[in-house]
DNA sequence: ATACGACTTAAACCATGGTTTAAGTCAAGC
DNA sequence: GCTTGACTTAAACCATGGTTTAAGTCGTAT
């Protein structure tokens, strides 16, 4: 089994470590292993959780709610019903956030629109 | 002329007195009126630039940027251009975040039918 | 004249999501 | 054997975006 460090792990991720260490402090990287002097060691499935918190957190879940998703993970099978749960919620808050941005567009679009005309008439 | 005092705007609104106060505070509110008794009037004028800075928070535009925003609505004619770049600028990002949001709707999408699944296998 | 409700302020407090710092451990190369 | 680089920790620090608190000022209704 090939295992990564965390400073490989921050690069191929382009995440920090101060990030890294600051995510399994918090929980969102469960059960990961360390080796006889205490460092932290990402196998492939450690790199796959983690883009999963990736997908998370560019997807605005909070920390806390990441945290018990990955605990669930741990927990197997008994939480699948509530994985999925939390999976269409946040799918549905995803959907809802895209709406409002695209609902605010147009309101941006006017400001442009006016500006552009307004700096017509300013310098004819 | 009509004016209405920080509870009424609070009400219209729906944003506390506290949010409005420290809105002000940070500039977001420039040229507020206030009257003999130092307190806050909201003209339509204000309620017109409040309602922008409710379309930037909620669009995630930084306080800081905002503010350079409106202070460069009170400079008036010479911004313009300025506050054009702005609104591209912020546009795009608007955009940016829609495509981000919407490039992770798959990824969701099937951690959910991956659950139904797993659901169905688990109880025949 | 006094109590009440709506307002004011400055300063303290809070949550979120980290980064930075200081001190230490360990393996490897010189 | 000793330095160097990569790692470890706890604790302090930071930025953002507010809310809460304490103390005070008005205007009005009783």
């Amino acid at each position: 089994m090939k295992y990564n460090s965390i400073g490989e792990v921050s690069a191929l991720f382009n995440i920090p470590e101060s990030a890294l260490r600051y995510y399994d402090k918090k929980g969102l990287l469960p059960l990961i292993e360390r080796d006889d002097a205490g460092r932290r060691l990402f196998s492939e499935r450690q790199m796959a959780l983690l883009q999963a918190v990736v997908c998370f957190k560019n997807t605005h879940m909070p920390i806390n709610s990441i945290r018990k998703y990955m605990e669930m993970i741990v927990e197997g099978a008994p939480t699948l019903e509530r994985r999925l749960d939390m999976m269409r919620e946040h799918k549905q808050r995803m959907l809802d956030e895209i709406a409002l941005l695209n609902d605010y567009l147009p309101t941006i679009d006017e400001k442009i629109e006016r500006y552009i005309k307004q700096i017509e008439e300013e310098r004819p």
